[in-house]
DNA sequence: ACTAAATGCAGACTATAGTCCGTGGAGCGG
DNA sequence: CCGCTCCACGGACTATAGTCTGCATTTAGT
């Protein structure tokens, strides 16, 4: 099905974005432990929380599911992995 | 969140490749009733439903989750909305 | 009017998404 | 060593995704 996990994309972008995951879990109105739970993949999202997440992590839901279907692309040219 | 429901995005590609919700729902390994329910927007699906449906309706996730965006949503001066 | 396909919908389920408590361990600065 | 932050993890929840059966209604064809 997915080729990358959900929890990998959103690990990257949080580490990228530099939050704990209890920072994200807050911002995003989720569960610290859930959120735990989501980056190592013993969960799956409804696409409510794939929203939700996706604007704390200031990306485009549709890019955050982009990003689990190919490993390489050229992703930005580090344009907006930085911050 | 969404502006256009998933379910409303999901009926217009069944009926665009003339599949009846049943055929839908069997081609995807999900239930009748529950198509209907997801049509209707009384579901929200999990990611792996998404991509279950993605599948059958021959459409890339991504693009199913951008048919949602019909509205703009801002995520922070456009950084990564263009592209 | 009759038939059949397609869908809505209700109810009672099962599986799992998501919460809320806590504990313990790894790492790090003082 | 001590305190602190971050995170994995457990257990016991509550909410909701998803199934299954059956029936009623609508729609289209003949």
């Amino acid at each position: 099905m997915e080729e990358r996990a959900f929890g990998s994309v959103m690990q990257e972008l949080r580490k990228g974005k530099g939050l704990s995951q209890e920072e994200l879990a807050f911002r995003c109105g989720l569960d610290r432990t859930y959120i735990s739970l989501l980056e190592r993949s013993l969960r799956v999202p409804t696409i409510v929380t794939l929203f939700k997440v996706s604007v704390v992590l200031e990306i485009r839901p549709e890019e955050f599911i982009a990003r689990m279907n190919v490993q390489d692309r050229n992703y930005g040219e580090g344009s907006h992995l930085d911050q």
